[in-house]
RNA sequence: GGCCCAUUCGUCUAACGGUUAGGACAUGCGGUUUUCAUCCGUAAAAUAGGAGUUCGAUUCUCCUAUGGGCUACCA
């Protein structure tokens, strides 16, 4: 059962933070995991040193935390299939690079990278844009095919500097079968002698790939459309190991909102929206919003992202976690590049947003408000304003009057609404209020209505007095609800402190 | 330039040869509301173009166009 049991892999390299498309391959990792009862593993795919930077492998995880998809192995998370750094595995891929040399799948390649760059603007300039190290150009090459066994073997022993190429035969047409795509057919002429193996002594990511995958019993590839064209290589490569390839899928690629390209770092900012899962602070000190930081519940984060490039079938679009794990399916992916929507985004936060209870809505609140108030307030205020809120924050920017006495009033409302006679009428109404003896929602609102029909005026003309008075604003919820949540006293009290405040204006 | 992948309303997408081409977001217009938001209703909005195959193409094939990706001792 082991080894037929699906196992996945989320592979980033540490070069930065993960930004949602990473989160987005991450999620339907997981998902494709969970839904087969399989397991789902990150490994972090550092064999760049040059690209390193200090704190992005923690952004990953702890991002990934957040989003609630954690793998199950990993660097601090355990696992048979250890260690989960590639850097920390340098040693073993050296034996299966000289087995490739020996099956003679493989060559020692001495030209150096100023030599190649060289040869390549040398083509360019003679009309050739299109210069390769592939299995015509190879023999005129400085390698283990052109020279002689002797040469090589005295470079060898002399510690030239080399590399390892990948032999590519030529004309081949290598298929495979992708799980989204269908069949994909590339022709070896059109791939080059890619380098499998750094003259640093470290495995480029081809190599280390395939050998990780392999050895880490990965049942299937899933990864962004960026790998489609080396994907050949690596099936290739399986081959040459005599070793089952894992099924692949390429997942389509997130684009910008407006005009043209993948969706990269600089358009958050650009666009005024997040890019990122979670707050990164790069190394000069530029902080990239995330969608944490931003106000968003991780639920509708996920839900928008999992529907970027997916869909159930149905109509049904508010999806938890487990509901996706139920739903997905590789087969319902979609294969064109999908513009990332932020529109849909805050709507589908709007949407858990009000799905949140009031009692844990007022948990966060009160996080950001230092525990200024107590639960059982914020409570009450969540319920009466998260209808008309996005996120968390807003409950408070636009519902803070429900606890604090205004000190503004308005200009818009005072301007329309405020006039002489103003003043009397309010004071009238603060007095009628005041007998109200079981003071709720129902009894202030009657006798409302049957103060209005005594004075002969419309409710347009007294309620906005009211509401100014009592909020400072002219736009809110019900007043007969507001009025029951302050209490007669406050209401009372704020009607003559808001006339006061009026008058010195 | 070469290779690969893709192409349904503005956007995300449904329809796996036969539908008045459906839904959601956004937009317009109504209704509800003291107001704003919500909510409800409603409208407008798409099969890139051209050939084939077929009784019949959004759906299959080819060509063109457009978009995207890759083209490093980066991943």
């Amino acid at each position: 059962m082991s080894n037929t049991s699906v196992r996945v892999r989320f592979a980033p390299s540490p070069t930065g933070p993960l930004h949602m498309g990473g989160v987005r391959t991450a999620l339907y990792n997981y998902l494709f995991a969970k839904k087969h009862n399989g397991t789902f593993l990150i490994r972090i795919e550092d064999t760049d040193q040059t690209r390193f930077v200090p704190g992005a492998q923690d952004y990953i995880m702890d991002a990934m935390k957040w989003c609630g998809i954690m793998p199950t192995e990993g660097p601090g998370l355990g696992g048979d299939f250890g260690p989960y750094i590639q850097s920390e595995r340098k040693e073993m891929y050296r034996p299966y690079a000289d087995e490739l040399i020996k099956n003679e799948k493989a060559y020692y390649a001495f030209d150096s990278s100023e030599e190649l760059t060289q040869m390549r603007e040398q083509a360019l300039k003679m009309g050739m844009p299109n210069w390769q190290y592939n299995n015509v150009t190879r023999a005129s090459m400085q390698n283990s095919v052109s020279l002689s066994s002797d040469e090589v073997q005295k470079r060898l022993d002399n510690g030239d500097p080399y590399v390892i190429r990948m032999k590519m035969p030529r004309n081949v047409d290598v298929r495979f079968e992708d799980e989204i795509r269908g069949w994909v057919v590339v022709n070896t002429n059109n791939v080059d002698d890619k380098v499998l193996f750094k003259s640093d002594g470290m495995p480029t990511y081809h190599l280390a790939n395939i050998v990780d995958d392999h050895l880490m019993e990965i049942t299937h590839v899933i990864r962004g459309e960026e790998w489609l064209p080396s994907a050949p290589l690596h099936v290739l490569l399986y081959e040459a190991f005599g070793w089952d390839a894992p099924k692949f899928a390429h997942l389509p690629l997130l684009l910008k909102p407006d005009g043209n390209g993948k969706l990269s770092k600089r358009d958050g900012d650009r666009l005024g929206f997040p890019v990122f899962p979670t707050d990164w602070r790069s190394e000069d000190g530029e902080i990239f919003t995330g969608y944490r930081e931003k106000g968003y519940l991780p639920e509708a984060f996920i839900n928008m992202l999992a529907f970027l490039g997916w869909n159930p079938g149905t109509t049904k679009e508010l999806f938890s976690l487990d509901e996706l794990v139920e739903a997905f399916s590789l087969d319902r992916v979609a294969k064109a590049g999908a513009k990332f929507d932020p529109d849909k985004t805050k709507w589908f936060q709007q949407q858990y947003l009000r799905g949140t209870d009031n009692v844990t809505l007022a948990e966060k609140l009160s996080v950001v408000l230092e525990n200024k108030y107590s639960i059982d307030k914020l409570t009450s205020v969540c319920g009466l304003m998260k209808e008309r809120a996005t996120f968390v924050e807003d409950i408070w920017t636009e519902g803070s009057f429900l606890l604090e006495r205004p000190s503004e009033f308005d200009e818009q409302t005072v301007n329309k609404k405020w006039k002489d006679e103003s003043e009397a009428l309010m004071l009238e109404w603060s007095a009628v209020l005041n007998t109200v003896a079981n003071f709720n929602t129902e009894t202030i609102e009657a006798t409302f209505k049957s103060f209005l029909a005594e004075k002969e005026l419309g409710i347009g003309v007294v309620l906005p007095l009211f509401r100014l008075l009592l909020t400072g604003k002219g736009m809110g919820p019900s007043m007969f609800d507001i009025s029951e949540f302050l209490g007669k006293e406050e209401c009372v009290e704020r009607i003559s402190a808001g006339i006061s405040s009026l008058k010195k204006v």
